[in-house]
This record gives structure tokens, C-alpha cells and sequence, in this order.
RNA sequence: CGGGCCGUAGCGCAGCUUGGUAGCGCGUCUGCCUUGGGCGCAGAAGGUCGCGAGUUCAAAUCUCGCCGGCCCGACCA
């Protein structure tokens, strides 16, 4: 790998240090300069913290917008609960603290004063708060000392709540969007009567996950429990949904837990049931975070910048105005704003580009690096034929394919009326493209595994991928294989979710003891 | 939190070894010219050299501390 030090280009290399780095020669460089160059986020002057940028902000809503639609659906209501928490409500349950509280920010005092040579503030030591507060890390313990009040009989449930927050866990190595000490997510808190429907409750979430995945992200993921060592600490039982990114690594892109009674227990949180008996609630939370656009970028994007499925296009059709004369100016831009009055009346949000001091080609890779699926470019020849030119943003290669070929598999040429009618398939298109690119991807780089000389061939010289391993190891001995090979049991898939041959029993692949399912090993984020 | 590297104009970097006027490319602004894949020419603006101490007649440059970033490790419900 390259030495930071190094200059990406050389002294006096002009455009070209404006290039994104290829995904071949550095691949956590591309990451970070698509988000650059794309203007998802910036680093913040806090140490990992980041500015999610309009670009960025404009994916996140789109993405709120489609879970929140499905929460709704499946029954559950938004509501607020405070950023501030009460130390003491973290020592109810030794176990959920545990999980993160070696990483939480600590509200200590409650005011500043001006400094004695005035060249700045201070904190003031007399205003020492009486119990500290701690920053949100997750909210089960502020949101089930509320529960504890609301609840009382079985009438009061279910529960079912979410809120979109942020939250903050002061992690030591942060990246853009993947892990930051603060970022944005969802958590929903639902409580229960019964165990049935709690389990119920975390199925059905975890559901919604892998539709909004496939569906709105055309990012394909593997469903299945976590293995005891990677639980949510206080959970009875996690799942994950975890998704292969373009590096071969698995990122796992939302959670949700089943978490029996324990934070009943630990909030005493009873109810009476129909039979007039007290009962502790049964409980499940689940959450998605800002991390799914980091998953997003590095699922789609390519080496010219950001790809955006169409359903998460803030911008789904740039039309990029060519004139030369005024009189070619007026003609072009009355065609533009029919072009996109049209597009706009089937329910597609579509831009026209008028910025002034552009050639149409500064313009076409701006929106290209941005994103944008669809670009329409309409000069004066289009006007006078009733024609114009349709861009996709990408096209399914094929071997061969070189870089002149793409570009003219990229463009149609298509009457107004045709371009417009047709837009909204092609748009679908994409979208399908984009899920059958990413699955074919990950199913390229899967594969049942049985023993481990296959093994260790796999991770260290074949690239890695996912490997469907049979496993029936200790703790001890998952620690063993992520420290020797850097990687980890993402989760223990459902059935029919693996290449040929991966549903059944067999024997694991380190102490040939017998097991009854295959495991989804692999490097992860 | 440990090891390595880095922080100089909006972006990418040179200058630091050997202390002495703040530089380059891209971008930005103005004008002219252009516009179907990153136009061209001319002129101009833009910097507490990450922050703070120290050494020195003099610090971007040397020393120390702190803050932030990248990579590796530990950690990561």
C-alpha cells in the first residue's frame, strides 16, 4: 500500500488531482473520495464526528422516508425521547452496560464563565452537576423507565415505538459513515405480553430491513441470529441483516433483537394478564443507522464517482441545457422546462442544470459523480428534430466491453414524447440492474467451504468472499479464527440463502463436530 | 488506547534536511471568446503555514505539549 506521504499525483499535475482514486489501487482511498468528490459529508473539527453535507443529507431522508413508511405499515408510531441519561439508569442492567460503556460521552457540568485574561471560557467548576448525564449511546434505559409508567395490563400492549435520533458512541477508529462517535439511525422499542409476539415483532423487523434493502437500496443481504459472542449484550437473541460490499467484506446494515425480559426485569416493568397474573413484559428493539449509506457507496459506486439507485435519487433526471446563441437559449430552455413539466407529471423528480460559466461536458461528469441515474441533453439540433439525447449513469458490462463501448452502450437517442413515456421503465430498470449486479457479485464471491486448508486458500490467496462453513466451535476457538484470519461468524443464515449445497448438516470445519446448519464467515466492516 | 505517516489558499501538493520576502497546479472572481464529454486567452482575489508554548536577532522550517486526519493493531451491543 501506498505511504500517505506519497502525492497522489505529481507536483504541477493539474485536472488530474482532481481524479478519484480507482477502487483497484486503493480501496478505502475510493471510499473516501467519492464522498468527497460526490459532497456526501465532510470530517468535522471534532474528532470523528462528520458534516453530512445536503448531498449526503438529501440519501439519508430518502431513506427515512421508505423505512419510516414501512414502520408505519407494520403498526408503529414515532415519538422523542431525551439525548440526556441519567448515570445511575445504566447500573439497572450489568449486562447492557457492559456493551458500550467504555464509549460514552459524560455530561459532567452545566455552565461556562468567561476565563480571568478574558481570551476565552471555561467550564465553570461550581456548576458540577449533581449525577452526571451521560449522551445517548442507545436509549432502552430512558425509554423503559417511561415504559414502567405507561404500562400497568396486557390492555397497554403492545408497545410499539421508534424514534429517529443521534446518537453518540466515542469510538477510537471512526471512517465516514461507518463508524463515527455521532451519528444518525433509527431505534424501535416495542413491548409485549408475550414472548410469541415479541419474537413475532423481531422477525417482522428484521423483514422490513431485507425488503427496504433489496427493494430501495438494491443492496441483497443475508438474514439470519448472530452467534452468542456477537449479541446485543441484554438480548435473548440478535439477527442481522449483513451485505457483501465491492472489497468482498461483509458489513452488517441493520440489527434487531429479541430481548426476552430482561430489561423488564431490570426496569421492573410488570403487567397484569388476562388471567389477573403479573407478568414482566416481553421486549424487541431494532435499529438502521447513517452506516447504510456507507454501504450504499461502496455496493453501487464505480471508479467515475456515486451511483444511486433510482429510488434514492434526490435527483433522478439531470437535463443539461447546450446553446450557443441566444436565440438558441430561448428554444433549448422552453424544450428543457417541457422536458421536465413532463417527466415531473409521472412522479419523477428531475433538475435542469443553468448553471452559467459550464460546458455541457464540466457539467455531464459533475452529475456523474454525484450520482444522478438518468442525464437528458437537449441542444439546438434536438429542438429542431423533436429529439434528445438519454444517458444512464451506468450499464451492465459485459466482457470486452471497453471503455468507448460502455460509453455509447450509455446513450439513446429518442424523440421528446418517446424519452419521457420510457423514463420511468428505464429508471425501474436500473433499479433492477443495480440488485442483479450486486447479487451476482456476491454470489461470484461465495462458496460452501469444508475444511480448513479450503479455508485459509480462500481468505488468503483467492480474495475471500463469503464462505458457508459448517461450525460447532467454543467462543474460544470463533476468537482463534478471527485472530488467525481476520475474520468472523457474520451470522448463521436462514435457509436458501446460500450458494448450492449450503442448506443441511455436516461436520465443523475445526473440530469436525457435528452441525446442523452452515455459518457466514468472512472479513467484516 | 499503542505503532507508523500526515496537517501550508476551497481541493491536491512543493518548500522543512541546512531558520532569513509564502509558492505551484486545479478551482474561484472580472473581461473577452466559447458551449454536443472536464474550452481558450488576459487580468485579479484568496493563507493566523492545525493550535499553544519554547529556543533564536529571526520559526512554515528546530524542540515540547495539545488538537485533527489516514494506515496497521487492540477495542467495537
Amino acid at each position: 500500500m501506498k505511504p500517505e506521504t506519497q502525492p497522489r499525483v505529481p507536483p504541477g499535475g493539474g485536472a488530474v488531482s482532481q481524479k478519484i482514486t480507482p477502487r483497484a489501487a486503493d480501496y478505502a482511498r475510493w471510499y473516501l473520495d467519492v464522498i468527497q468528490h460526490a459532497q456526501l459529508a465532510d470530517h468535522s473539527a471534532v474528532r470523528g464526528c462528520m458534516v453530512i453535507r445536503p448531498n449526503g443529507y438529501a440519501i439519508w431522508e430518502k431513506m427515512q422516508r421508505a423505512l419510516d413508511a414501512r414502520f408505519k405499515a407494520t403498526g408503529h408510531r414515532n415519538a422523542y425521547f431525551p439525548v440526556f441519561i441519567p448515570v445511575s439508569f445504566l447500573s439497572k442492567e450489568a449486562q447492557h452496560v457492559e456493551g458500550f460503556a467504555k464509549e460514552c460521552a459524560v455530561v459532567t457540568h452545566h455552565r461556562l464563565r468567561a476565563k480571568g485574561d478574558k481570551s476565552g471560557v471555561e467550564v465553570d467548576p461550581e456548576s458540577k452537576l449533581e449525577e452526571p448525564l451521560i449522551v445517548r449511546p442507545t436509549s432502552e434505559t430512558i425509554i423503559w423507565s417511561a415504559y414502567k409508567q405507561w404500562i400497568q395490563s396486557y390492555r397497554d400492549l403492545p408497545i410499539l415505538i421508534n424514534q429517529w435520533v443521534n446518537v453518540v458512541r466515542w469510538e477510537m477508529r471512526t471512517r465516514l459513515f461507518l463508524r463515527t462517535a455521532e451519528f444518525l439511525w433509527q431505534e424501535g422499542h416495542t413491548a409485549h405480553a408475550t414472548e410469541k409476539e415479541a419474537v413475532e415483532e423481531t422477525r417482522r423487523m428484521l423483514d422490513v430491513y431485507r425488503d427496504f434493502s433489496e427493494n430501495v437500496m438494491a443492496m441483497p443481504v443475508i438474514c439470519g441470529p448472530k452467534t452468542p459472542g456477537e449479541r446485543f449484550a441484554g438480548a435473548v437473541e440478535s439477527f442481522s441483516i449483513e451485505a457483501m460490499m465491492q472489497d468482498r467484506r461483509a458489513l452488517q446494515a441493520g440489527t434487531s433483537h429479541y430481548l426476552g425480559q430482561n430489561f423488564a426485569k431490570a426496569f421492573d416493568v410488570q403487567f397484569l394478564n388476562a388471567k389477573g397474573e403479573r407478568e414482566h413484559v416481553y421486549a424487541a428493539s431494532w435499529g438502521v443507522s447513517t452506516r447504510l449509506i456507507g454501504a450504499l457507496i461502496m455496493t453501487h459506486s464505480d471508479d467515475l464517482g456515486l451511483v444511486l439507485p433510482p429510488r434514492l435519487a434526490d435527483i433522478q433526471v439531470v437535463v443539461v441545457p447546450i446553446f450557443k446563441t441566444e436565440a438558441e437559449k430561448t428554444l433549448v430552455l422552453e424544450a428543457c422546462e417541457r422536458t421536465i413539466r413532463a417527466l415531473e407529471a409521472h412522479n419523477l423528480e428531475a433538475h435542469c442544470d443553468l448553471r452559467e460559466g459550464m460546458t455541457p461536458g464540466a457539467k455531464y461528469y459533475d452529475w456523474e459523480v454525484k450520482g444522478v441515474p438518468l442525464r437528458i441533453e437537449i441542444g439546438p439540433r434536438d429542438v429542431e428534430s423533436g429529439k434528445l439525447v438519454l444517458v444512464r449513469r451506468f450499464v451492465l458490462e459485459e466482457p470486452g466491453d471497453d471503455e468507448k463501448a460502455i460509453r455509447a452502450k450509455k446513450k439513446q437517442f429518442l424523440s421528446r414524447d418517446e424519452a419521457v413515456s420510457k423514463t420511468p421503465a428505464i429508471l425501474d430498470q436500473m433499479q433492477q440492474q443495480l440488485y442483479q449486479r450486486a447479487l451476482a457479485f456476491r454470489s461470484k464471491h461465495s462458496r460452501t467451504v469444508d475444511s480448513l486448508e479450503e479455508y485459509e486458500r480462500f481468505f488468503k490467496k483467492e480474495g475471500g468472499g463469503f464462505a458457508w462453513t459448517h461450525w460447532a466451535g467454543s467462543r474460544e476457538d470463533e476468537e482463534m479464527m478471527a485472530k488467525k484470519y481476520q475474520t468472523s461468524i457474520r451470522n448463521v443464515p436462514f435457509e436458501r440463502q446460500g450458494p448450492p449445497g449450503s442448506d443441511g448438516a455436516g461436520k465443523c470445519i475445526l473440530t469436525g463436530k457435528p452441525s446442523a446448519r452452515r455459518v457466514l464467515m468472512s472479513e467484516a466492516y
